[in-house]
DNA sequence: GTCTATATAATGATAGAC
DNA sequence: GTCTATCATTATATAGAC
């Protein structure tokens, strides 16, 4: 199954409208103009408003519809942790341009950028818990404030691998996807697992200057 | 001494306007208007035609003087490590909006921004490389991919919280800058001394799969 | 529901006066 | 060198015919 449900032609214009938004603010940004939109979906610019109004709301029922599309999966996939489903998104074809449409929120900020971001914090929060829980992570000094970190640098660097990446298509952007998480695999399983310092002075360090404490 | 030499009356109008320029497309990005540039220069639209035929040569000229900067900066400090000349650039107003500047034209892809990235990179080898021999860091089974992985998430985690941030201005985004460096440290210094995963076995398999061969 | 045609606003580029 | 005025383009929003 392609991605490329917005020339699907079993459904009604509002959804292939929809659809084609999606795609097309995914692969030019936000700034994808509604001509393009249109005709991308096969019909003409005039019913992005007879069917939305503008295109504000056409890009709020995008946000909408993207958030969940992620909570589908996700629902569908419990048992898989954060960055499973990460690699999942990338690789999957039939989940159209959903992926490269969540980083282009975030990059470009806003509230629907902001939702997708403290959706997959929250996420990650529980499955950092289990995973604590069950021995496989070291506790930590700030489950909270590491958990956002960790979502927010590893979203960031997809960001930055896709800045590198302007040729992306509807066509292959699995295909680049998968490369950018292939590339940062090897490093970041490296660094989680043994880390960048040799020993831990600065850490130490750093937290007896900042809490007046020692480290526990 | 603020960061608003756009503004200092002494500097000839073609120096302010390139000045201006960089401080509207750090705030506002790469689509501010000439219009909004030349406001803030206290000049007038039209010389920036005068003065640099189009927006685009406004806008090399202000990659080429970023990137001098940098290198000027860097060159007065090459004790520090990359993360703290990092820190330094978004404490000091002096510098102006030069950081954002920079995490912008990264976010926004095309030949600038992949020229500062890659210019941080090859900085954060040399780096590296000294603290791997000098027993600071561990050495790594792929030190050139570890250090782009680690300049490429920590880059994009600036660019996410960033987002986050979207009432950032020139008076204020020294604060906020610091702000974001500064919640990101302690989850750093963390992962950065003790790792994530309680042992290696994740990182290990990997490496066997991947390459057949035990880890070294 | 869908289309074509038009109004309005913003932008970069340009020409010419001083 | 600097400004004002204008053009050409492009975008969204809108109105009305079918």
């Amino acid at each position: 199954m392609s991605g490329l449900s917005s020339q699907n032609l079993e459904l009604t214009a509002r959804v292939r409208l929809r659809n084609a938004a999606i795609e097309c603010f995914a692969i030019d940004g936000f700034d994808a103009p509604v001509r393009a939109i249109a005709a991308r979906a096969g019909v003409s610019a005039g019913l992005v408003r007879h069917h939305f109004g503008s295109k504000e709301v056409l890009r709020e029922e995008c946000d909408a519809a993207v958030l969940g599309t992620l909570r589908d999966v996700k629902s569908s996939a419990v048992a898989m942790s954060s960055g499973q489903l990460l690699e999942l998104l990338a690789q999957a074809d039939q989940y159209g341009a959903l992926l490269l449409y969540i980083l282009r929120s975030v990059r470009d900020g806003g509230s629907g950028g902001r939702a997708f971001l403290e959706h997959m914090i929250t996420d990650a929060q529980e499955y950092t818990r289990k995973g604590v829980d069950t021995g496989l992570l070291r506790p930590s000094y700030d489950p909270e404030a590491r958990v956002r970190y960790l979502v927010m640098e590893a979203v960031g660097g997809m960001i930055v691998a896709l800045s590198l990446h302007p040729d992306i298509t509807v066509e292959n952007f699995s295909t680049v996807m998968s490369g950018i998480m292939a590339e940062a695999t090897l490093p970041r399983l490296e660094l989680y697992s043994h880390g960048l310092f040799t020993d831990s002075t600065v850490f130490d360090q750093y937290l007896l200057a900042a809490t007046g404490s020692p480290p526990g």
